[in-house]
This record gives structure tokens, C-alpha cells and sequence, in this order.
DNA sequence: ACATAACCGAGACGGTACGTCAAGTCTTTCT
DNA sequence: AGAAAGACTTGACGTACCGTCTCGGTTATGT
């Protein structure tokens, strides 16, 4: 490999910035000359590195999501491992850019970079959460309980604005685990399951 | 009021454009003139009803919103009205170019006007399953079910890319309202209602 | 019936300030809405009256060349005469906004209806200053002798910027009419007359 | 100096493009886009190099003066000089875009930057004049005989449309010489030098 | 050791969209 | 019916950003 390298400090610099300046500003509000201002160098430094706009804001995204690492559940509880999990996802996501960033990239889906990216992400916080509840005795509608939970993360960040406290989570919790008596004596009939 | 007055047929084809762009595009896709040309107009017919390009989409998700006029629920069942109301709801993202132009613009909330809009209609939607769920013996934790409704709902059009089906709703249903047998013997200690 | 006084006040003002209106802010500063407001009127009682912004200026400029009714010619002197005539000239280009609006305007020749304007009032000074050469014993040259003197006139107002005094017509005068010595004892060779 | 430099061949592009398409459609007929487009460049490599349509107005037009390199004059005669200078301004005006444009621009005397590029074209016209005159035993007058001269040439090109002719220009050069005999045997009365 | 190659910041290049403004036309209401 | 007000389409203006290219200069590897 022939010719200077490429410096990392510039590297990290461009995604760390990208980011915040996602968070900030929106996509539309940031500017890739903006980009290279917060990190201290230039346009050209970012084109060597991505193509265009978009593969800069799906590597920046990326690289925040890298920011989420989940403590290993207990075991003790589904209850409990489902609790910290939510909420240091939240904490993540409330703390650091990242979930700015995703309420800034979200609308940007039709985007096949910054899809893969989302993906990618869901399909690891499926796989989390399906670790914590295949402990339960029953596994039925499994998806459609994380689809429930992970809603309620994103319900809160991408549409109420802001993510849900710890004691929303525990309620959220003990209903989609069936925790709570039923509270409709005549469900709609017909229905499988009923 | 003297002179002409604007003329309607400019200002519903306006809308209905803009919300149609918005669908197809994204917001960074959809340009002021693309819109002009789709309704038929010209630019200068825009800027003299809206001040801004944000004003224009704000406007239109608004008046998209209105399409979605839901039916009153039955009282039979509250597990069966929420089920016509949330696949109703649903029908109205997929068949309108609404669900499009929301993709579109959830990730400009930082924009008040834009976000005004959403609160509004989130507020209406809120309304109309508090409505709902009033009919059940128990209120506990009114809110909290609402939220994991709705939000599986965006969860479903804004990160999943497509609304869920009737049989995932009535899932969701089923366990939003503890219509199942508890699944965890253990829940986390201390929790209010276990 | 008497005619109808309101039209011909509205009319004259536009007239007015659409002169005045070049004079101040030049012909692409000038706006028809501005106009019409001077004129305390509206756009559409202009273009009821002109076809366009080239012809109410056009017709502004030939209705202001009216206001410069030169005193008939003394017949005692030629050079008193010219002295006379080109002195009103001046006094009418600097105390009404002719002459701003002839600067406005110099650079408009190129449209047909602007040029005949012009071309008709030049012709009316050359007639009046032929009259007044007439007087004098040979005619030799005279159309150059008035060029001289006419362009004396525009030379001050279109590219110095102010029109000449009294003194400076004077000594124009003086040459332009051979009331000098000759300067240069040796003319170029082989032209008629030296 | 740092980043990319100018390219010589655009700037320059950018003036001639910007003289022809003032001397072909005037000031106003002139676009920015027009330029840019017979320049073969963007209207972005115009905005960085002028603030506005008036500066690169100007801006051409005095790059367009530094067309005329008048030959030094020969000392012979001064008539001859006279002659030689007046017939060569006369030649770059009708030949180059620069009478054209001239034309279009001389009504925007109220633009600073315009009337600044327009006083020192004159000036250097009067230098020029004022060192072929020099020669002359009398000096009387000299500003009066270069305003009689330049006048014509300017009557000429702004208000008559034409240029005059080398004829036209030697008839004129014996009259402001004083080379011709007196037509008026009665100079008015009580004027100093007469 | 030094030539090559790829890096660095800075900034010009051609394009595209935004929001403003004026010209000229059309439609409504008021007098 | 004419005047006033203000809508309408069209198109230029000046700004901002994108993605590319060029400049002078720096830093690593490979012969």
C-alpha cells in the first residue's frame, strides 16, 4: 500500500462530528462544509473517505450505534433484564447524539445506505430482546411483544419526543408479559387465540 | 375585501401536491417548483400563501391528516373497536400518499411548525383511544397502553417500513389490554399492580 | 357632455410620475406598481392607457420635451441667438426631470418606440438651430457646426454628468461660429477650405 | 495563497462574453445566465468574482476601454492629430463591442461603480486630448474645444446612432482649430475675447 | 536516499434549488 | 362602466449547498 494513510484522528473526528451536526441540525440543515468545519478539516477529506452525503450520514450512524452495548441479562427475571435493557437504550439514546441523529435520518429510509444501517440496528435489538424472552415459558407472539416494546421506544423518540421513563417501561413491561388481569371480559370473537 | 380573491382550485391542487411529492421524494427530494409544476401553477402562487417551503409541507401533512376520518366506535367491544380504529388508521397511511409524507417529515420535528402539526394530530389520535378504552372497567395505565398502540403503529410505518397487519393488531390488542395468562411468574419486586 | 376630467387627471399624473420616476431611479428602478402609486392610481389604469412599460415611458419622455417651448429667434445676433437657445435648452434639461429621464432613457435606443421619440426631438433642436444658422452669410458645414453644439449639449448631460454654463456655451459659441484666430498654422493638407 | 486560483481563461471569458451580450441586448435584455451561458462557464463563476450584475457591468465595460491603445501622436500637425486620434477612437467603437455596450451602459450614470469606470475612460480621452492640444501656441479655451470634440463623438454614438465620419470629424476639427474664417460679423457684445 | 503515491487544507468549478421581485394579465368588488 | 385591489403566470436575480477538481504542500512506503 503505497502513499500516506489515512489519518484516524480525521477519521473519527468526521464521524463524531457528522453526528452531532445530524443531531443539531437535522439532515437537511447539515452541511458537508459545516462537517469539515466542527472537524477541523476539509470537504476534500470527506470525499475521500465517502462517496457522497448520504454514505457519510449512514457511517456516522453506524458508528453511534456502536455507542450501545448492553449489559448481559441476569437471568434472574425477564422482568428485570427487559428493564435494563430499555432503559440503558434509552439512556444511549438520550445522552449522546445517536438519538438525535436517528430522529434526523429516520425519514430517510427510502435511502438503500441509510436502511441497511437502520437494519441492521433493529435486527440487533431484536436479537437482544428475543435472547431475554425466549426464558419465558411461552414464546407465543414473541415478535409482536418486542415489536410493542421497541414501538414504545421509538413512539416516544421519533414522535412524542422524548423517551419514555423508567416507570412508563415497567408498566409497558407488565403488560406486554401478560402481568395484569384482564381487563375486557368480551374480546372480539372469532379471533384465534381468544 | 377587495381584489381577487385566491382561488381554491390552486390551493387544494397545491396541497395535494406537495403531499404527493413529499410521499414520493422526501422532503430534500420534493422542490418548490416540482410542486408548482405538479399542481398545475407557478412558484410565485406558492410564496403568496405560504412563507416558506417548511410552511408548505406543514400545511399539507395537516390537511392529509383530515383524510383520516375514523368511524365511531361500536361500544360492543373495546378490544373490537380498537381494532377497527387502528386498521382503519392504518388503511388511511397506505392508501393515501399521508403515510409518504409522514415518513417524510418525522424527522423534521425540530421544526415547530412541523412539529405542531404532528403534536395536533397525535393529540387527536390520543383522544380518540382514550375514548376508547374508557369503556373498560379499569383505567390503570390509560396512558401507557396508548402509547404502546400508537407506537407500534409508528413503529411499524417509520422504522419497519410497513404497517402491520390485522392479525398483528389484534396481538397487540390482546396483550395491551391482558387478555393473556401472565407469563413471567416472577415480575420485578416493588412494582405498583403486581 | 363635458368630458371626463377624472381620466385626463389620471393621465397627466401618470405622465408625470413615471418622468419623474425614471429621472430618480432609472428605467430598470422604475416599476409600474411604483408608478402607479406615485400617480395615486393603479397598474391596470396604465396598461388600459399603454401597451407596456416601453410605451407609457416612451410617452412620458415625448410629453416632457413639450415642456421645452424655446423663445423665437431674436434676428440680431446669430451667436446671441444660439446663446439664447441653448441656454433655455440646458435651464429645461436641469429644472425638470426631462433631463433625468433622457439619462434614464439615452441607452434605450434600441427599442423602436423609445428611438422615434428621440429621433423627433432631435429633429425638432436641428430645425430650430438651422433657423437660427440660416442667418448667417455662408452655410458651409452646418450640420457639423450643430452636431457640434448639440453634442456639446448631450456631452455634458449623459457623460459628465451636468450641463454646461452660460460661459462655457459662450466660448462653444465663439468656435463653433470662427469668431477665433486660427490656432494651428499648419493644417493637415489637402483638405477643402484650408 | 492557498486553494485553487481563478482560471484566467474564465474571468476573461466572462468580460467579452459580458461586453457582447450588453452591446446586443442592453443592460436589461442582459441575464446572468446569458453570460454565463456564451462564456461557457456557470453563473456561480460570476457571483465569486463580482458582487453583482453591475459590477461585472462594470467591469467589462472598463476592460473594454483598454481595447483603445491610441497611437502616440506624430507632432507633425496638430489637426492631423487631432484627426488620427479622433478617427481611431471612432474605429475601436463600431468595431468592438465596447460602442455597444457603451451605449447600453450610459444611462446607469447613478450606479457608482458604473459612472467611476465611465469618469476615467473620459479622463484618460482628456489627457490624451489635452497633450495633442498642448501644442498649439494658444492653450485658450482647451477644455471647451475638447468637450466640442469628445461631445461629437459621443452625439454621435449615443444619440444619433452612428459614428460620425473621417469627413465629418476633419470639418469639425477646423472649426474647434479655429481655421475657418468668421461667419458672424457681430459676436455678441460685452463677452471676454471677443 | 529519494522518487512515488496518497494524504492534507483551501478554495474554484459547474449545477440545482430557494426565496424575492417585477412585468403583464385576469378577476373581483366598490363607487 | 371605470377605478382600485389583488390574484395569476412567467422568468430573472442573488444566495447556499453539493460533488468535483486543482493547487501547493506533507508524510508515508518502496526501490
Amino acid at each position: 500500500m503505497r502513499g500516506r494513510p489515512k489519518e484516524n484522528r480525521v477519521s473519527d473526528a468526521l464521524l463524531n462530528a457528522t453526528l452531532v451536526e445530524l443531531a443539531e441540525g437535522g439532515y437537511a440543515g447539515t452541511t458537508i462544509a459545516g462537517i469539515a468545519r466542527r472537524a477541523g478539516t476539509s470537504k476534500q477529506a470527506i470525499y475521500r473517505r465517502f462517496p457522497d452525503k448520504t454514505a457519510l450520514a449512514a457511517a456516522a450512524l453506524a458508528n453511534g450505534f456502536l455507542a450501545f452495548r448492553p449489559d448481559p441479562p441476569l437471568r434472574g427475571s425477564v422482568a428485570e433484564d427487559l428493564r435494563r435493557y430499555l432503559i440503558g437504550l434509552a439512556k444511549t439514546l438520550t445522552e449522546t447524539p445517536l438519538g438525535g441523529a436517528i430522529r434526523s435520518l429516520s425519514s430517510y429510509r427510502h435511502i438503500p445506505e441509510i436502511a441497511a444501517v437502520f437494519e441492521e440496528a433493529e435486527n440487533g435489538q431484536r436479537l437482544a430482546l428475543r435472547q431475554v424472552l425466549i426464558a419465558t415459558p411461552f414464546e407465543a407472539d414473541m415478535e409482536t411483544r418486542i415489536d410493542l416494546l421497541l414501538g414504545l421506544v421509538s413512539f416516544g423518540m421519533l414522535v412524542r419526543g422524548y423517551v419514555p421513563t423508567a416507570y412508563e417501561f415497567e408498566r409497558a413491561i407488565h403488560l406486554v408479559l401478560g402481568l395484569v388481569a384482564p381487563r375486557d371480559p368480551r374480546p372480539f370473537s372469532g379471533l384465534p387465540g381468544t
